[in-house]
DNA sequence: CTGAGATTTTATCATTTGTAAAATGAGATG
DNA sequence: CATCTCATTTTACAAATGATAAAATCTCAG
């Protein structure tokens, strides 16, 4: 989404560049936490806890955003922890900033719906190819769309995205090398 | 999300009622259509075609919108036919013409952010739970959440929605009901 | 280099879900 | 009422996936 040179200041200006080890939890499950951070460099995972297992719901790489979902739109607690894969340099711009210049910059504004609204497409497609697509199939766009995931994500948390057990996993990959 | 009264004055002023009979396609798929509708009373299921079959992934009822997803947000040609499962009262509002007003009225604007972001959230929510959740408990949630979709929709159409066959959700259901 | 721990693959069996076809039910129509 | 059509359920069998445990492989600090 284009945004107009000062509208674009008036963003950058409030930004801060933060880094992060592999490991570092940036944002915890059942909190608030409005922070939006985009991802300079680096890897991270979104994932829920269900019971004694972790769900991999998301994966974001280089250029990605990253917000607790329901924390940004709801300002309740968010369901996801958000983990860092790979050491990371990110940009930083404080939620509650951000709530205020929606309100006060239309471009801004106009902006921040582009943003959700091309999040929904993406996710209203995952959930869509979720219903028809083996797991054979999710994982060879997988490896079509995003192959260097398959190098630079664990296979567990690989599996959990595609929504099958790293064993089935392992046996996709064995039958795809053939 | 509230709208202050001049910027709802400026949306009402925009919108016309329609109404169309069960089974009429009101979006079609692999064409673009920007426009936006508000179900008054009625119905309606969201479907893309894969191969031979159909994949049902969004039901909405009264109080819900209707849009080509990739037609409002990218202008492009939409993945999904939207089908009437009854006759339906529908408010409707020209895409070019919000299209506008987003640009126009900071309101607006973040109303239609609003939209997007819960949606957005809505969606996720259905992919996660998609992701760990078995058929049967994906099954119960309808029933709790929105049991009035039973009482008006075709099974095959349900089953589609859970990502399921009809026959696995005969099962389900003859297993529930003990 | 070696060994401990983490990660990945294999093997086996149980369960779930899919496919196809037949049986049943419920309405509509003549 | 007889019959037709469509929706739903049931049955039988096949395929995909899950659970568990064990083996193989990889990683890296010491």
């Amino acid at each position: 989404m284009p945004l107009p040179a000062s509208s674009k200041a008036t963003l950058t200006g409030h930004i801060k560049e933060v880094s992060f080890k592999k490991g570092h939890l940036i944002i915890k499950a059942n909190k608030i936490d409005q922070n939006i951070y985009f991802i300079k460099k680096g890897l991270v995972r979104a994932f829920a806890d269900i019971g004694e297992s972790e769900v991999t719901f998301w994966i974001g790489k280089e250029g990605a955003t990253i917000i607790s979902m329901r924390s940004y739109v709801e300002h309740k607690e968010g369901y996801e922890h958000i983990e860092l894969l790979e050491d990371c340099e990110l940009y930083q711009l404080e939620g509650t900033i951000l709530q205020e210049l929606f309100l006060a910059d239309i471009h801004i504004a106009n902006w921040g719906r582009k943003f959700a609204e091309l999040e929904l497409i993406h996710t209203e497609e995952r959930l869509i190819s979720r219903q028809f697509k083996t797991a054979t199939e999710r994982y060879k766009d997988l490896l079509q769309n995003n192959p260097d995931f398959l190098q630079r994500v664990q296979l567990n948390v690989i599996a959990s995205y595609l929504g099958i057990t790293q064993v089935s996993l392992s046996r996709i990959r064995a039958d795809v090398r053939c």
